[in-house]
RNA sequence: GGGCGCGUAGCUCAGCUGGUUAGAGCGCCGCUUUCACACGGCGGAGGUCACUGGUUCGACUCCAGUCGCGCCCA
């Protein structure tokens, strides 16, 4: 084996391996696992965030496919419609080309060949990150299966009346020419101004004041509204006003919404352009005068000076005449909530359009009721009161697009604009009896995104047909996405399911935190602190992460910036941590927190683990050698016990942590017990054994046998996290570990059971340690070389201790760097030396040219002082009589037994103290 | 305005249903290139758990409030 390990060499191999011999797919006939991936974009890439979750994902499966579930983790990629849609419209402006003189046909077959050329490219970031995805069921949400299932649920909903077609006011983005849904709009607290406007009443008894952040809509204003209540108002209510510059009679009505106290308390209406106003219109039965084009010019509705002015020229225009007319009261500064559109950044017009509906309330009844009795359940718990926030308050879901990228939704017209709803045309015609020859068109609409991604979990098994994956897979077991989708997909999925599948699409959603960057902020290609995941597994120059960083930016001044910052925080680049390190990263940091800090710190922690756990398979292939110990007689020593009782409570404590998705408390445990038990004590602990004559062949044999059976059955404990690392050392262990197969995948996850606890062992390894710690606590507070043997007497040992010095000298000879303990003889005289205690056991090393007695003084009025300070508190607690009587009789027990235990200990300390301090002082030599 | 969350060691974070000495990683200081590993070993320093009040024998943990920060929805 390798000095180093080196992650490069092998996990390529490795995974083309797993893959070929299709092991990532479903096998035997344990109980069904499942996890649907969240697709992502198709011609996106993989960020953080992917990868995190991806490890999650990855992890749960190859636990559970380990555990003999029968498991699958369905891929697959979603179409992005606007996403994709924009990103082909730029590749062809750069080609100095438009969508709007190409065909649809020639657009389509465009992003077609944009995702064939551009798809692959998160399939093999998902190889490099080990993901064991069955890459024979790999879906698309554009696929015919996938259509099939859409175009299905359309027709369905539609058939129940589930689904309508209204003309209604929706967000428009005049830029994209598309409709948005609530979801896709971004509101954010703008500058702007309040304009105070007036408006002569057709008696000519005066005028009232309206205030508004967009003046230009008032020329479709058709009424003005007041509170009913209000005193000030009262008498005009009924009257008529004279709309300015459009020359219009509107009445002046009395609506609740109106707050009296804001502005002037009259508020225009103009319910073609505000959702507030298109409210209080439905309810006062006004007239709707849409004013605006789709790009968000002035239309012909409106006098002829203003046609075809874009809104925000035509608000300067509106603004002036008023102004020139004396018909502008005032201008005050406003802050005002100002909705774009998420992907495009345009400010939103709600707008009259016809759209396709989906009716929300009785998809959200099932999905609510099914969260609220635990049919599916969310970890963590406090998500469901995000999900039931919404789901209360949620409003009719606007499907349509105005795209040509999706699912184009299934309708078509005659030339009477009549429309009929159906899987296909000819579905149409025979549902409708239409003949042959009466002409139709499709819908040019398609639909949202989500409404495809929402019947992901059955749709991609089979749906609408009955498929044996179908009924073994769903519901599947567990969700793990992100909080930031809860809306857009969680929920919408479990409306689908329960409707389509009349079950919950899944029974747990693991919520995860945020992946961020190190200065909390979240990671975007805008902002240039993006980091590909896989330059964090291969390493990367300083160059080309800055050109990385700065290629394609949407802003370009922010280039210099993105460069600087940059060069600052990577100034050396990245180096190479291996897939491994990255994962157990991931793991390490999915605590139940909502915003996850990346630091690369803790990845190149993480790598350091990687070669320790690499170097302990290292020794132990050499330790053991060629010798076969099968036949030969086997005897576990204390460590051995010891190390096999630790794993299995490690392993229990994994298992715990998994069930509640707690991979950061397991990555601990794992890390713990192999750094801290298995390397720092395990390890050391066999080798006087193995390195010595002197013992027995069944003690070496027992050593041999414990390090081989521990670390192989770590390597499958480590497995899912780690999966390349453990796979190369386990099938040059698994061997020598009397252990076959073909793969550590495909191997039984370890079971506490499978290791016996065992208490004596753990009880004199603590000893041990505290023994040797003692020692070490002298030595390195001293500055004695670690290389240096140092003299040991001893005193006040029990019949216990004495024991285990007589049967553990060597190991307490080599782990601490000692000569063979000494006991101080009765009535021998006690040498200058410096104290270590082992409960009732002093140690005692002599100084002699080895310890200045100043030193020791200090060493041991600091612990002194400690453990006076604890004396003090637990004394206090004590004399406290209502804790004597009120707390439990084990707590006060204990706390007896330690006063009892420090008294003794700080009665030693104080009397070596004394002793020391009566030394002469140091040699100043 | 409504909902959710955060404030613990220099930094990034754990700390479950209240109970010994509040933990980890990274960083820091000292010793150390001994035959698995310097991507290493050994030892050490470092915290008034944001603040105030309450409940309790006992509060980082529960409750109320204050201050500061964040996210989502309107």
């Amino acid at each position: 084996m390798e000095k180093v390990y080196a992650p490069h060499d092998i996990e390529r191999r490795i995974y083309e391996q797993w893959e070929s011999q299709g092991w990532f797919q479903p096998r035997g006939h344990g109980a069904p696992y499942c996890i649907m991936i969240p697709p992502p974009n198709v011609t996106g890439t993989l960020h953080m965030g992917h990868a995190f979750q991806h490890t999650l994902m990855d992890a749960l499966t190859r636990y559970h496919r380990m555990r003999g579930d029968e498991a699958l983790w369905q891929p697959g990629t979603d179409h992005a419609g606007i996403a994709t849609q924009m990103v082909v419209e730029r590749q062809l402006e750069a080609q100095g080309r438009k969508r709007s003189e190409m065909s649809r046909e020639a657009f389509v077959e465009r992003v077609w060949q944009w995702k064939g050329q551009s798809g692959g490219t998160i399939a093999s970031q998902m190889r490099r990150l080990g993901d064991s995805v069955d890459w024979s069921r790999d879906r698309f949400t554009m696929d015919a299966g996938l259509s099939q299932a859409v175009a299905e649920v359309f027709v369905r909903l539609h058939e129940e009346g589930l689904i309508y077609r209204g003309k209604r006011l929706v967000n428009w983005d005049p830029v994209l020419l598309t409709a948005l849904s609530d979801l896709e709009v971004e509101s954010t607290e703008e500058d702007g101004h309040l304009w105070h406007l007036r408006y002569p009443l057709e008696d000519g008894s005066g005028h009232i004041v309206v205030a508004t952040t967009r003046p230009e809509t008032m020329l479709g204003d058709t009424a003005v509204a007041v509170n009913p209540d209000d005193e000030r108002y009262k008498q005009l209510i009924g009257k008529r006003l004279l709309l300015p510059l459009a020359e219009r009679s509107i009445p002046v009505i009395a609506d609740a919404y109106v707050d009296a106290s804001f502005g002037s308390g009259c508020v225009k209406i103009t319910p073609a352009h505000d959702f507030n106003d298109y409210e209080i219109g439905q309810r006062h039965g006004l007239e709707q005068i849409n004013i605006l084009t789709p790009r968000a010019a002035l239309n012909d509705t409106v006098p002829a000076r203003f046609r075809g002015l874009d809104r925000f020229e035509a608000r300067k225009r509106v603004v002036a005449e008023l102004e020139a007319a004396g018909q502008l009261e005032k201008i005050e500064k406003h802050r005002l909530m100002v909705p774009r559109g998420d992907r495009s950044g345009a400010v939103l017009e709600p707008f009259l359009t016809d759209q396709w509906y989906v009716r929300i309330a009785p998809l959200a009844a099932p999905a609510i009721a099914a969260v609220e009795s635990g049919r599916t359940r969310f970890v963590p718990e406090n998500w469901s009161k995000t999900y039931f926030e919404w789901m209360r308050n949620i409003k009719d879901w606007c499907v349509s697009r105005q795209l040509w990228w999706g699912h184009r939704i299934p309708a078509w017209y005659d030339e009477a604009g009549n429309v009929y709803v159906a899987r296909s045309e000819s579905e149409a015609r025979s549902k409708h009896s239409l003949a042959a020859d009466v002409p139709l068109h499709q819908d040019t609409d398609v639909l949202d995104t989500w409404f495809s991604s929402a019947l992901w979990p059955f749709s991609t098994l089979g749906w609408p047909e009955r498929t044996p994956a179908l009924a073994k897979f769903y519901p599947t077991t567990v969700l793990v996405t992100g909080f930031d989708i809860i809306f857009f997909w969680v929920a919408r999925m479990m409306m689908m399911g329960m409707k389509f599948m009349g079950d919950v699409p899944f029974r747990e959603v693991y919520i995860t935190g945020l992946i961020r960057d190190e200065h909390g902020e979240k990671m975007s290609k805008s902002k240039g602190n993006v980091i590909d995941p896989l330059d964090i597994v291969d390493g990367i120059d300083i160059e080309s992460l800055v050109a990385k960083r700065t290629s394609g930016l949407m802003q370009p001044q922010m280039k210099s910036r993105i460069e600087k910052a940059t060069r600052k925080e990577y100034p050396e680049g990245i180096a190479p941590h291996g897939t491994d390190a990255l994962r157990f990263t991931f793991a390490a940091l999915a605590s139940p927190s909502r915003d996850i800090r990346f630091d690369l710190a803790r990845v190149a922690g993480y790598r350091n683990f990687c070669n320790k756990l690499w170097n302990a398979a290292r020794f132990v292939t050499l330790s053991v050698g060629d010798e076969s110990s099968a036949e030969e007689r086997v005897e576990l020593s204390t460590a051995d016990r010891w190390i096999r009782s630790r794993f299995a409570r490690t392993l229990e404590a994994v298992e715990r942590a998994l069930a509640e998705y707690r991979f950061d408390y397991a990555a601990a445990a794992l890390y713990e017990f192999t750094w801290y038990e298995f390397c720092d004590w395990y390890l050391e602990l066999t080798k006087p054994l193995l390195q010595s004559d002197s013992s027995s062949p069944a003690a070496r044999a027992g050593a041999r046998r414990t390090l081989l059976e521990i670390l192989e059955a770590l390597q499958r404990a480590l497995h899912p996290v780690m999966p390349f690392i453990t796979e190369e050392i386990w099938r040059r262990v698994a061997p020598l570990a009397g252990r076959a197969g073909p793969t550590v995948m495909l191997a039984p996850y370890p079971r506490s059971a499978d290791f016996p606890v065992d208490e004596e062992s753990e009880h004199e390894v603590r000893w041990l340690q505290s023994f040797i710690l003692g020692v070490r606590q002298i030595r390195g507070e001293m500055n004695i070389n670690p290389s240096r043997r140092i003299p040991l007497l001893y005193r006040n040992a029990s019949a216990h201790d004495t024991g285990l010095i007589q049967r553990h000298h060597a190991w307490l000879e080599r782990l601490a760097g000692i000569a063979p303990p000494r006991e101080l003889a009765a009535g021998e005289p006690q040498p200058p030396a410096a104290t270590a205690l082992v409960g009732e056991l002093t140690l005692l090393v002599p100084m002699a040219g080895l310890i200045d007695a100043a030193a020791e003084a200090e060493r041991l009025d600091k612990l002194l002082a400690r453990a006076r300070a604890d004396l003090e508190k637990i004394r206090s607690r004590l004399a406290n009589e209502s804790f004597v009587r009120n707390a439990p009789a084990a707590v006060v027990a204990a706390e007896r037994q330690r006063l009892a235990h420090l008294e003794q200990a700080a009665a030693r300390l104080a009397s070596q103290l004394a002793r020391v301090q009566e030394l002469p002082g140091p040699a100043t030599a």
